[in-house]
DNA sequence: TCGGTGTCTTGAGTCGATTCAAAAAGATCA
DNA sequence: TGATCTTTTTGAATCGACTCAAGACACCGA
């Protein structure tokens, strides 16, 4: 390691290690010419800061931890991006760490950034009532749940995933569906389980709005539109394929003719599979997907998704947590909420006759 | 922040600070009952271990950083992955660092990683002759470059680029493409730059081995493939878009009937300028990405691309740094480097029939 | 020459955990 | 019981940078 220390710049500079402190901190108060041997010697040395006894002895860091599901996820790509942009502007670097959806690593990443004292904690949880959170935000780290509203406890932001859900079921309705296939993630990660809450309030709103309230033969009780819900193990774009691939197996009268993906990479799977097994997207089915990610807009078949304002998430969960930091007494803990939008792209956008 | 140290967990549990700090790190040595005794201190204070005050002491991180040129290329999350699974079975943390290619923000987060004493940093480099790299193994932090083949001076894991890019070449030459465009991002980064050799060699082999020696009209001396290179600002999505609008709207004469991109983003942006202007692909265009990331095979058109280890280069990369810190005397600097191999899809898979 | 007033510089003490020589406590045996 | 090991425990010194009260120094006017 470099071992060059404050102490030996100090005795290169022959001033004293406070001085050489000082050059380092407040330039100003040290008077030109010592200054200058000072960063003389610095150079000639090789000197490096060292950031460690530095912050063992002020006891804050410049470093946030930002813990994904998902790096893989460009989701959650733009949202780091977001994050940096920012903490960048206010000289702090963001760490990213992967939990992949995995509450032991999510678990070890929150220990090791606790031990090291970082100045706060970015997570999209895998579960957001965990105990440990409360915990280190009482034991002075701040949290900020990220895309996961919090219940008041700590900050954070999110976008409102029941509305999501929502919009994208009344879309399907919309365009004639009356078979839908959720295909969500693990039942444990809140998203999910909005979004297909989501699409769950839309499907009953229709039952009950819808006229004639007759039982259709294979539909639900008091109107025409069926939901069914696959919980896949996780929001990849292997597993959807698995998903595509149970569906293309159904026999024709019993599948769904729309699938709501709870997010883009399922989403992506689910089309691959279908194109696999000759189903044409959206005749034969229509899809939807989540997060509206860049590539969304590029598959096979352009991907209709419910978009979301990635990098804002980033952007905001920082600025949440400086202005945490910098006034802990005077915070108090908001909920940001944004708005989900529908983009309609090819892979929906197709009225469906009625069988 | 937690303020509950090592001191106070000794005057709770009786004992002395040395003996905690036994029982934190060789609890065997520490007998049964003196150890319950500062467990249960720890439980009840909520102790946790003050991480960098104990690096500043043992003077050896943990951790390892990686920089990388565009977190929001899969390609990239791919090789963090591999790096982070060989990492954690290591008991290590990776920080994953963004330069978005930019050489300022390069050298921040290089100086930054530095100065908390890392224990060591793979990194793409924008520019991997810069002196800085040589710098930080001089004054002890070994650095490892990923995807991008060293000098001898430090390793380095990478992929055979050129090769990479005469295998797509020599592909789109045997599928009776005569006119190329090779699409580029900064000519600074090097990948890019052993992608076009690659692509370029492989033209004028089949310049020589060509047979009827006479020049044609239109076509290159001596044979009748001909090369052209745009080297776009970034390797994104969005400039792929912009070279692929560019060469739509060129007069058909004149129009490449291929194109390879130095990576799949500039492929999946290329493909949606084509589409956007009704060119088809591979009829009216061949497309040959490169990083075969798993949207590629989700595209549009199922995009051709070179495929590259991606989680072995992580992987091997945190190999390579792991036995540089455990023996840094008999360490020899290695090169690792691995085969490309081409996926051929639909994007670039048709024979293409003299004019 | 002296006191006063700024401007710089100094260096011992501090942050929290680890280390290790040395002391203390136990165990074993004659 | 005392001598000799062995097992545990102790606590001062240490890592490197920062802090701040106190000291050194220069300059000015009386």
């Amino acid at each position: 390691m470099s071992t060059t220390n404050i102490k030996e710049v100090a005795q290169r500079a022959r001033v004293s290690v406070g001085t050489v402190s000082n050059v380092l901190n407040r330039p100003e108060i040290v008077s030109p010419a010592t200054r200058k041997r000072v960063f003389d010697a610095i150079r000639e040395l090789g000197f490096v800061r060292n950031e460690v006894a530095r912050h063992l002895r002020v006891g804050r860091s410049r470093t946030v931890g930002l813990i994904v599901l998902d790096v893989a996820n460009p989701f959650f790509a733009d949202v780091a991006q977001g994050a940096d942009a920012l903490a960048d502007e206010h000289d702090t670097m963001v760490v990213l760490c992967n939990s992949a959806a995995d509450p032991a690593r999510e678990l070890r990443h929150l220990d090791q950034l606790e031990q090291q004292r970082v100045m706060g904690i970015l997570i999209t949880p895998v579960d957001a009532s965990s105990p440990r959170l409360a915990e280190l935000a009482a034991r002075g780290t701040p949290v900020v749940l990220v895309d996961s509203a919090a219940a008041g406890l700590q900050c954070s932001v999110a976008v409102d995933d029941r509305l999501g859900g929502h919009i994208a079921g009344v879309h399907l309705i919309e365009r004639g569906h009356r078979k839908i296939l959720f295909v969500g993630g693990p039942r444990s990660i809140k998203q999910v389980g909005d979004r297909h809450l989501g699409i769950t309030s839309a499907v009953s709103e229709a039952r009950d709005t819808e006229p004639g309230g007759g039982v259709e033969p294979g539909g639900g009780p008091g109107g025409g539109v069926e939901l069914v819900a696959w919980f896949m193990p996780a929001l990849s774009v292997a597993h959807g394929r698995t998903a595509g691939e149970r569906v293309a197996a159904l026999p024709v009268e019993e599948r769904p003719t729309a699938a709501f993906c709870a997010n883009d990479l399922l989403a992506l799977g689910f089309l691959q599979a279908m194109a696999a097994h000759g189903l044409r997207v959206p005749h034969d089915m229509a899809i939807v997907g989540y997060d509206d990610i860049d590539f969304a807009a590029a598959a096979t078949v352009p991907l209709s998704s419910v978009g979301q304002p990635r990098e804002l998430l980033g952007r905001t969960a920082i600025d949440l947590l400086l202005e945490e930091v910098a006034e802990p007494e005077l915070h108090r803990h908001r909920q940001v909420i944004f708005q989900p939008d529908l983009v309609v792209r090819q892979s929906s956008d197709l009225h469906r006759s009625p069988p």
